[in-house]
DNA sequence: GAGTAAATGTATACCAGGTGCAGAAATCCT
DNA sequence: AGGATTTCTGCACCTGGTATACATTTACTC
């Protein structure tokens, strides 16, 4: 279907491609608020309109490459095998994440990764762009589970909104530890009996999740 | 301890009322984004320096009322009865706020409420504020359950994530309805039910969620 | 009650993110 | 090759937010 990119496209790709490599490297040798978007464009050899033209707001230059989480776990539910419920499908999805060290786990400690990791956590307004696809997540998860599971809209509302905040509180805690400086192979085991905890939890819910009950 | 406000501090908040209603005056007449500080400012008789003396930023025109309930959760759960899950106490509190129709609840149709409601839901800065509230109240959630539970760390901060996301999702769920143009007493009987729901299926877990199990 | 220190307010100029516009340059299609 | 179309650019402009330097008001003290 697209057999022939043709010049255009290739060059928009690669323009794109050099505005947003710039644009980290500064963020990261400078900091996200110390660089402005017109020395990103210099940069990258480009006027600051037409860097407008490819990233609708500063932030975008840096999360661009993460919107493609957003429907993430909603193609989980949608794609899992018949017979399997949607909670396991995400549960085995998040564990092979973490085998992998998928960095939406927060368990990759590659320099670049982790840098960029701190970034993000360390600053306000690109903090506040990634609540905004927390939300996407949740509405796009919800509805996968109201088409594919026959679950009543409320109750498919609920369900994904637990299950986002799950996996966001899992990661930001591995993404957390590892910042601090520990390797993500020695955090591995720990990664993922916190995420069967997390998950049982989300399963059988908080009636005993007191250590003492009384 | 405060027998005299005097008169310095008194002016203050004077002046800091005057601003947060010319702002939210303007702002319901015209929409947040086609107000700008500066017409706050001359509203209010203000210089434009000593608006964001008051407020740091122009979202706060709007959300500064709402600051207190990020920490409402983690109150209730301190101040509970002894003997009480806090997850019960949570519940409890959620539905006298759903009696009383508290605005947080998502289920007062006062017009003015209504107003503000809708257009922080429609302003994507405000909306950005929101959620970041949402996140404070995890946090002090996840202390309180923490501290007055003997809940282990991960497992309150699973188990505060989870509760705010739901609070927030009963509360958006009414406020869309009321927006649509439902009465709050009308809509009173299902937020009830959905309340009741939700709090259940966070005190058993998402095992029984389908309609229909397989 | 006058005078002074501290706090508060103002005017002005400035910076950075973001947009509208008109025209130049590159790409595409025939 | 040449015209139509898309993309890029420079420029002026608006808005949120901050720094500086100065004026004004309040509070405290004698």
């Amino acid at each position: 279907m697209d057999g022939k990119p043709g010049l255009r496209e290739r060059k928009k790709r690669r323009t794109h491609a050099a505005i947003s490599d710039a644009a980290i490297a500064l963020f990261l040798e400078h900091g996200f608020n110390q660089v402005s978007v017109a020395q990103v464009a210099e940069a990258a050899e480009v006027s600051k309109r037409t860097l407008f033209a490819y990233f609708p707001a500063k932030e975008d230059l840096v999360v661009h490459r993460l919107a493609d989480h957003e429907t993430e776990a909603a193609r989980v539910v949608r794609s899992r095998p018949p017979g399997t419920a949607p909670l396991t499908a995400l549960r085995e999805h998040f564990l092979q994440g973490l085998r992998e060290r998928d960095p939406i786990t927060g368990l990759n400690d590659h320099p670049h990764i982790r840098s960029l990791t701190r970034m993000i956590l360390d600053t306000p307004s690109l903090v506040a762009r990634m609540a905004g696809f927390k939300a996407g997540a949740e509405h796009a998860l919800a509805e996968a589970l109201q088409e594919t599971a026959d679950t009543p809209e409320l109750t498919a509302r609920l369900a994904a909104v637990q299950i986002v905040a799950v996996q966001w509180a899992l990661a930001q805690d591995n993404a957390a530890r590892l910042a601090y400086g520990e390797p993500a192979d020695e955090r591995y085991a720990g990664a993922l009996a916190d995420a069967e905890h997390a998950f049982a939890l989300l399963e059988n819910g908080l009636r005993g999740s007191r250590r003492h009950d009384g």
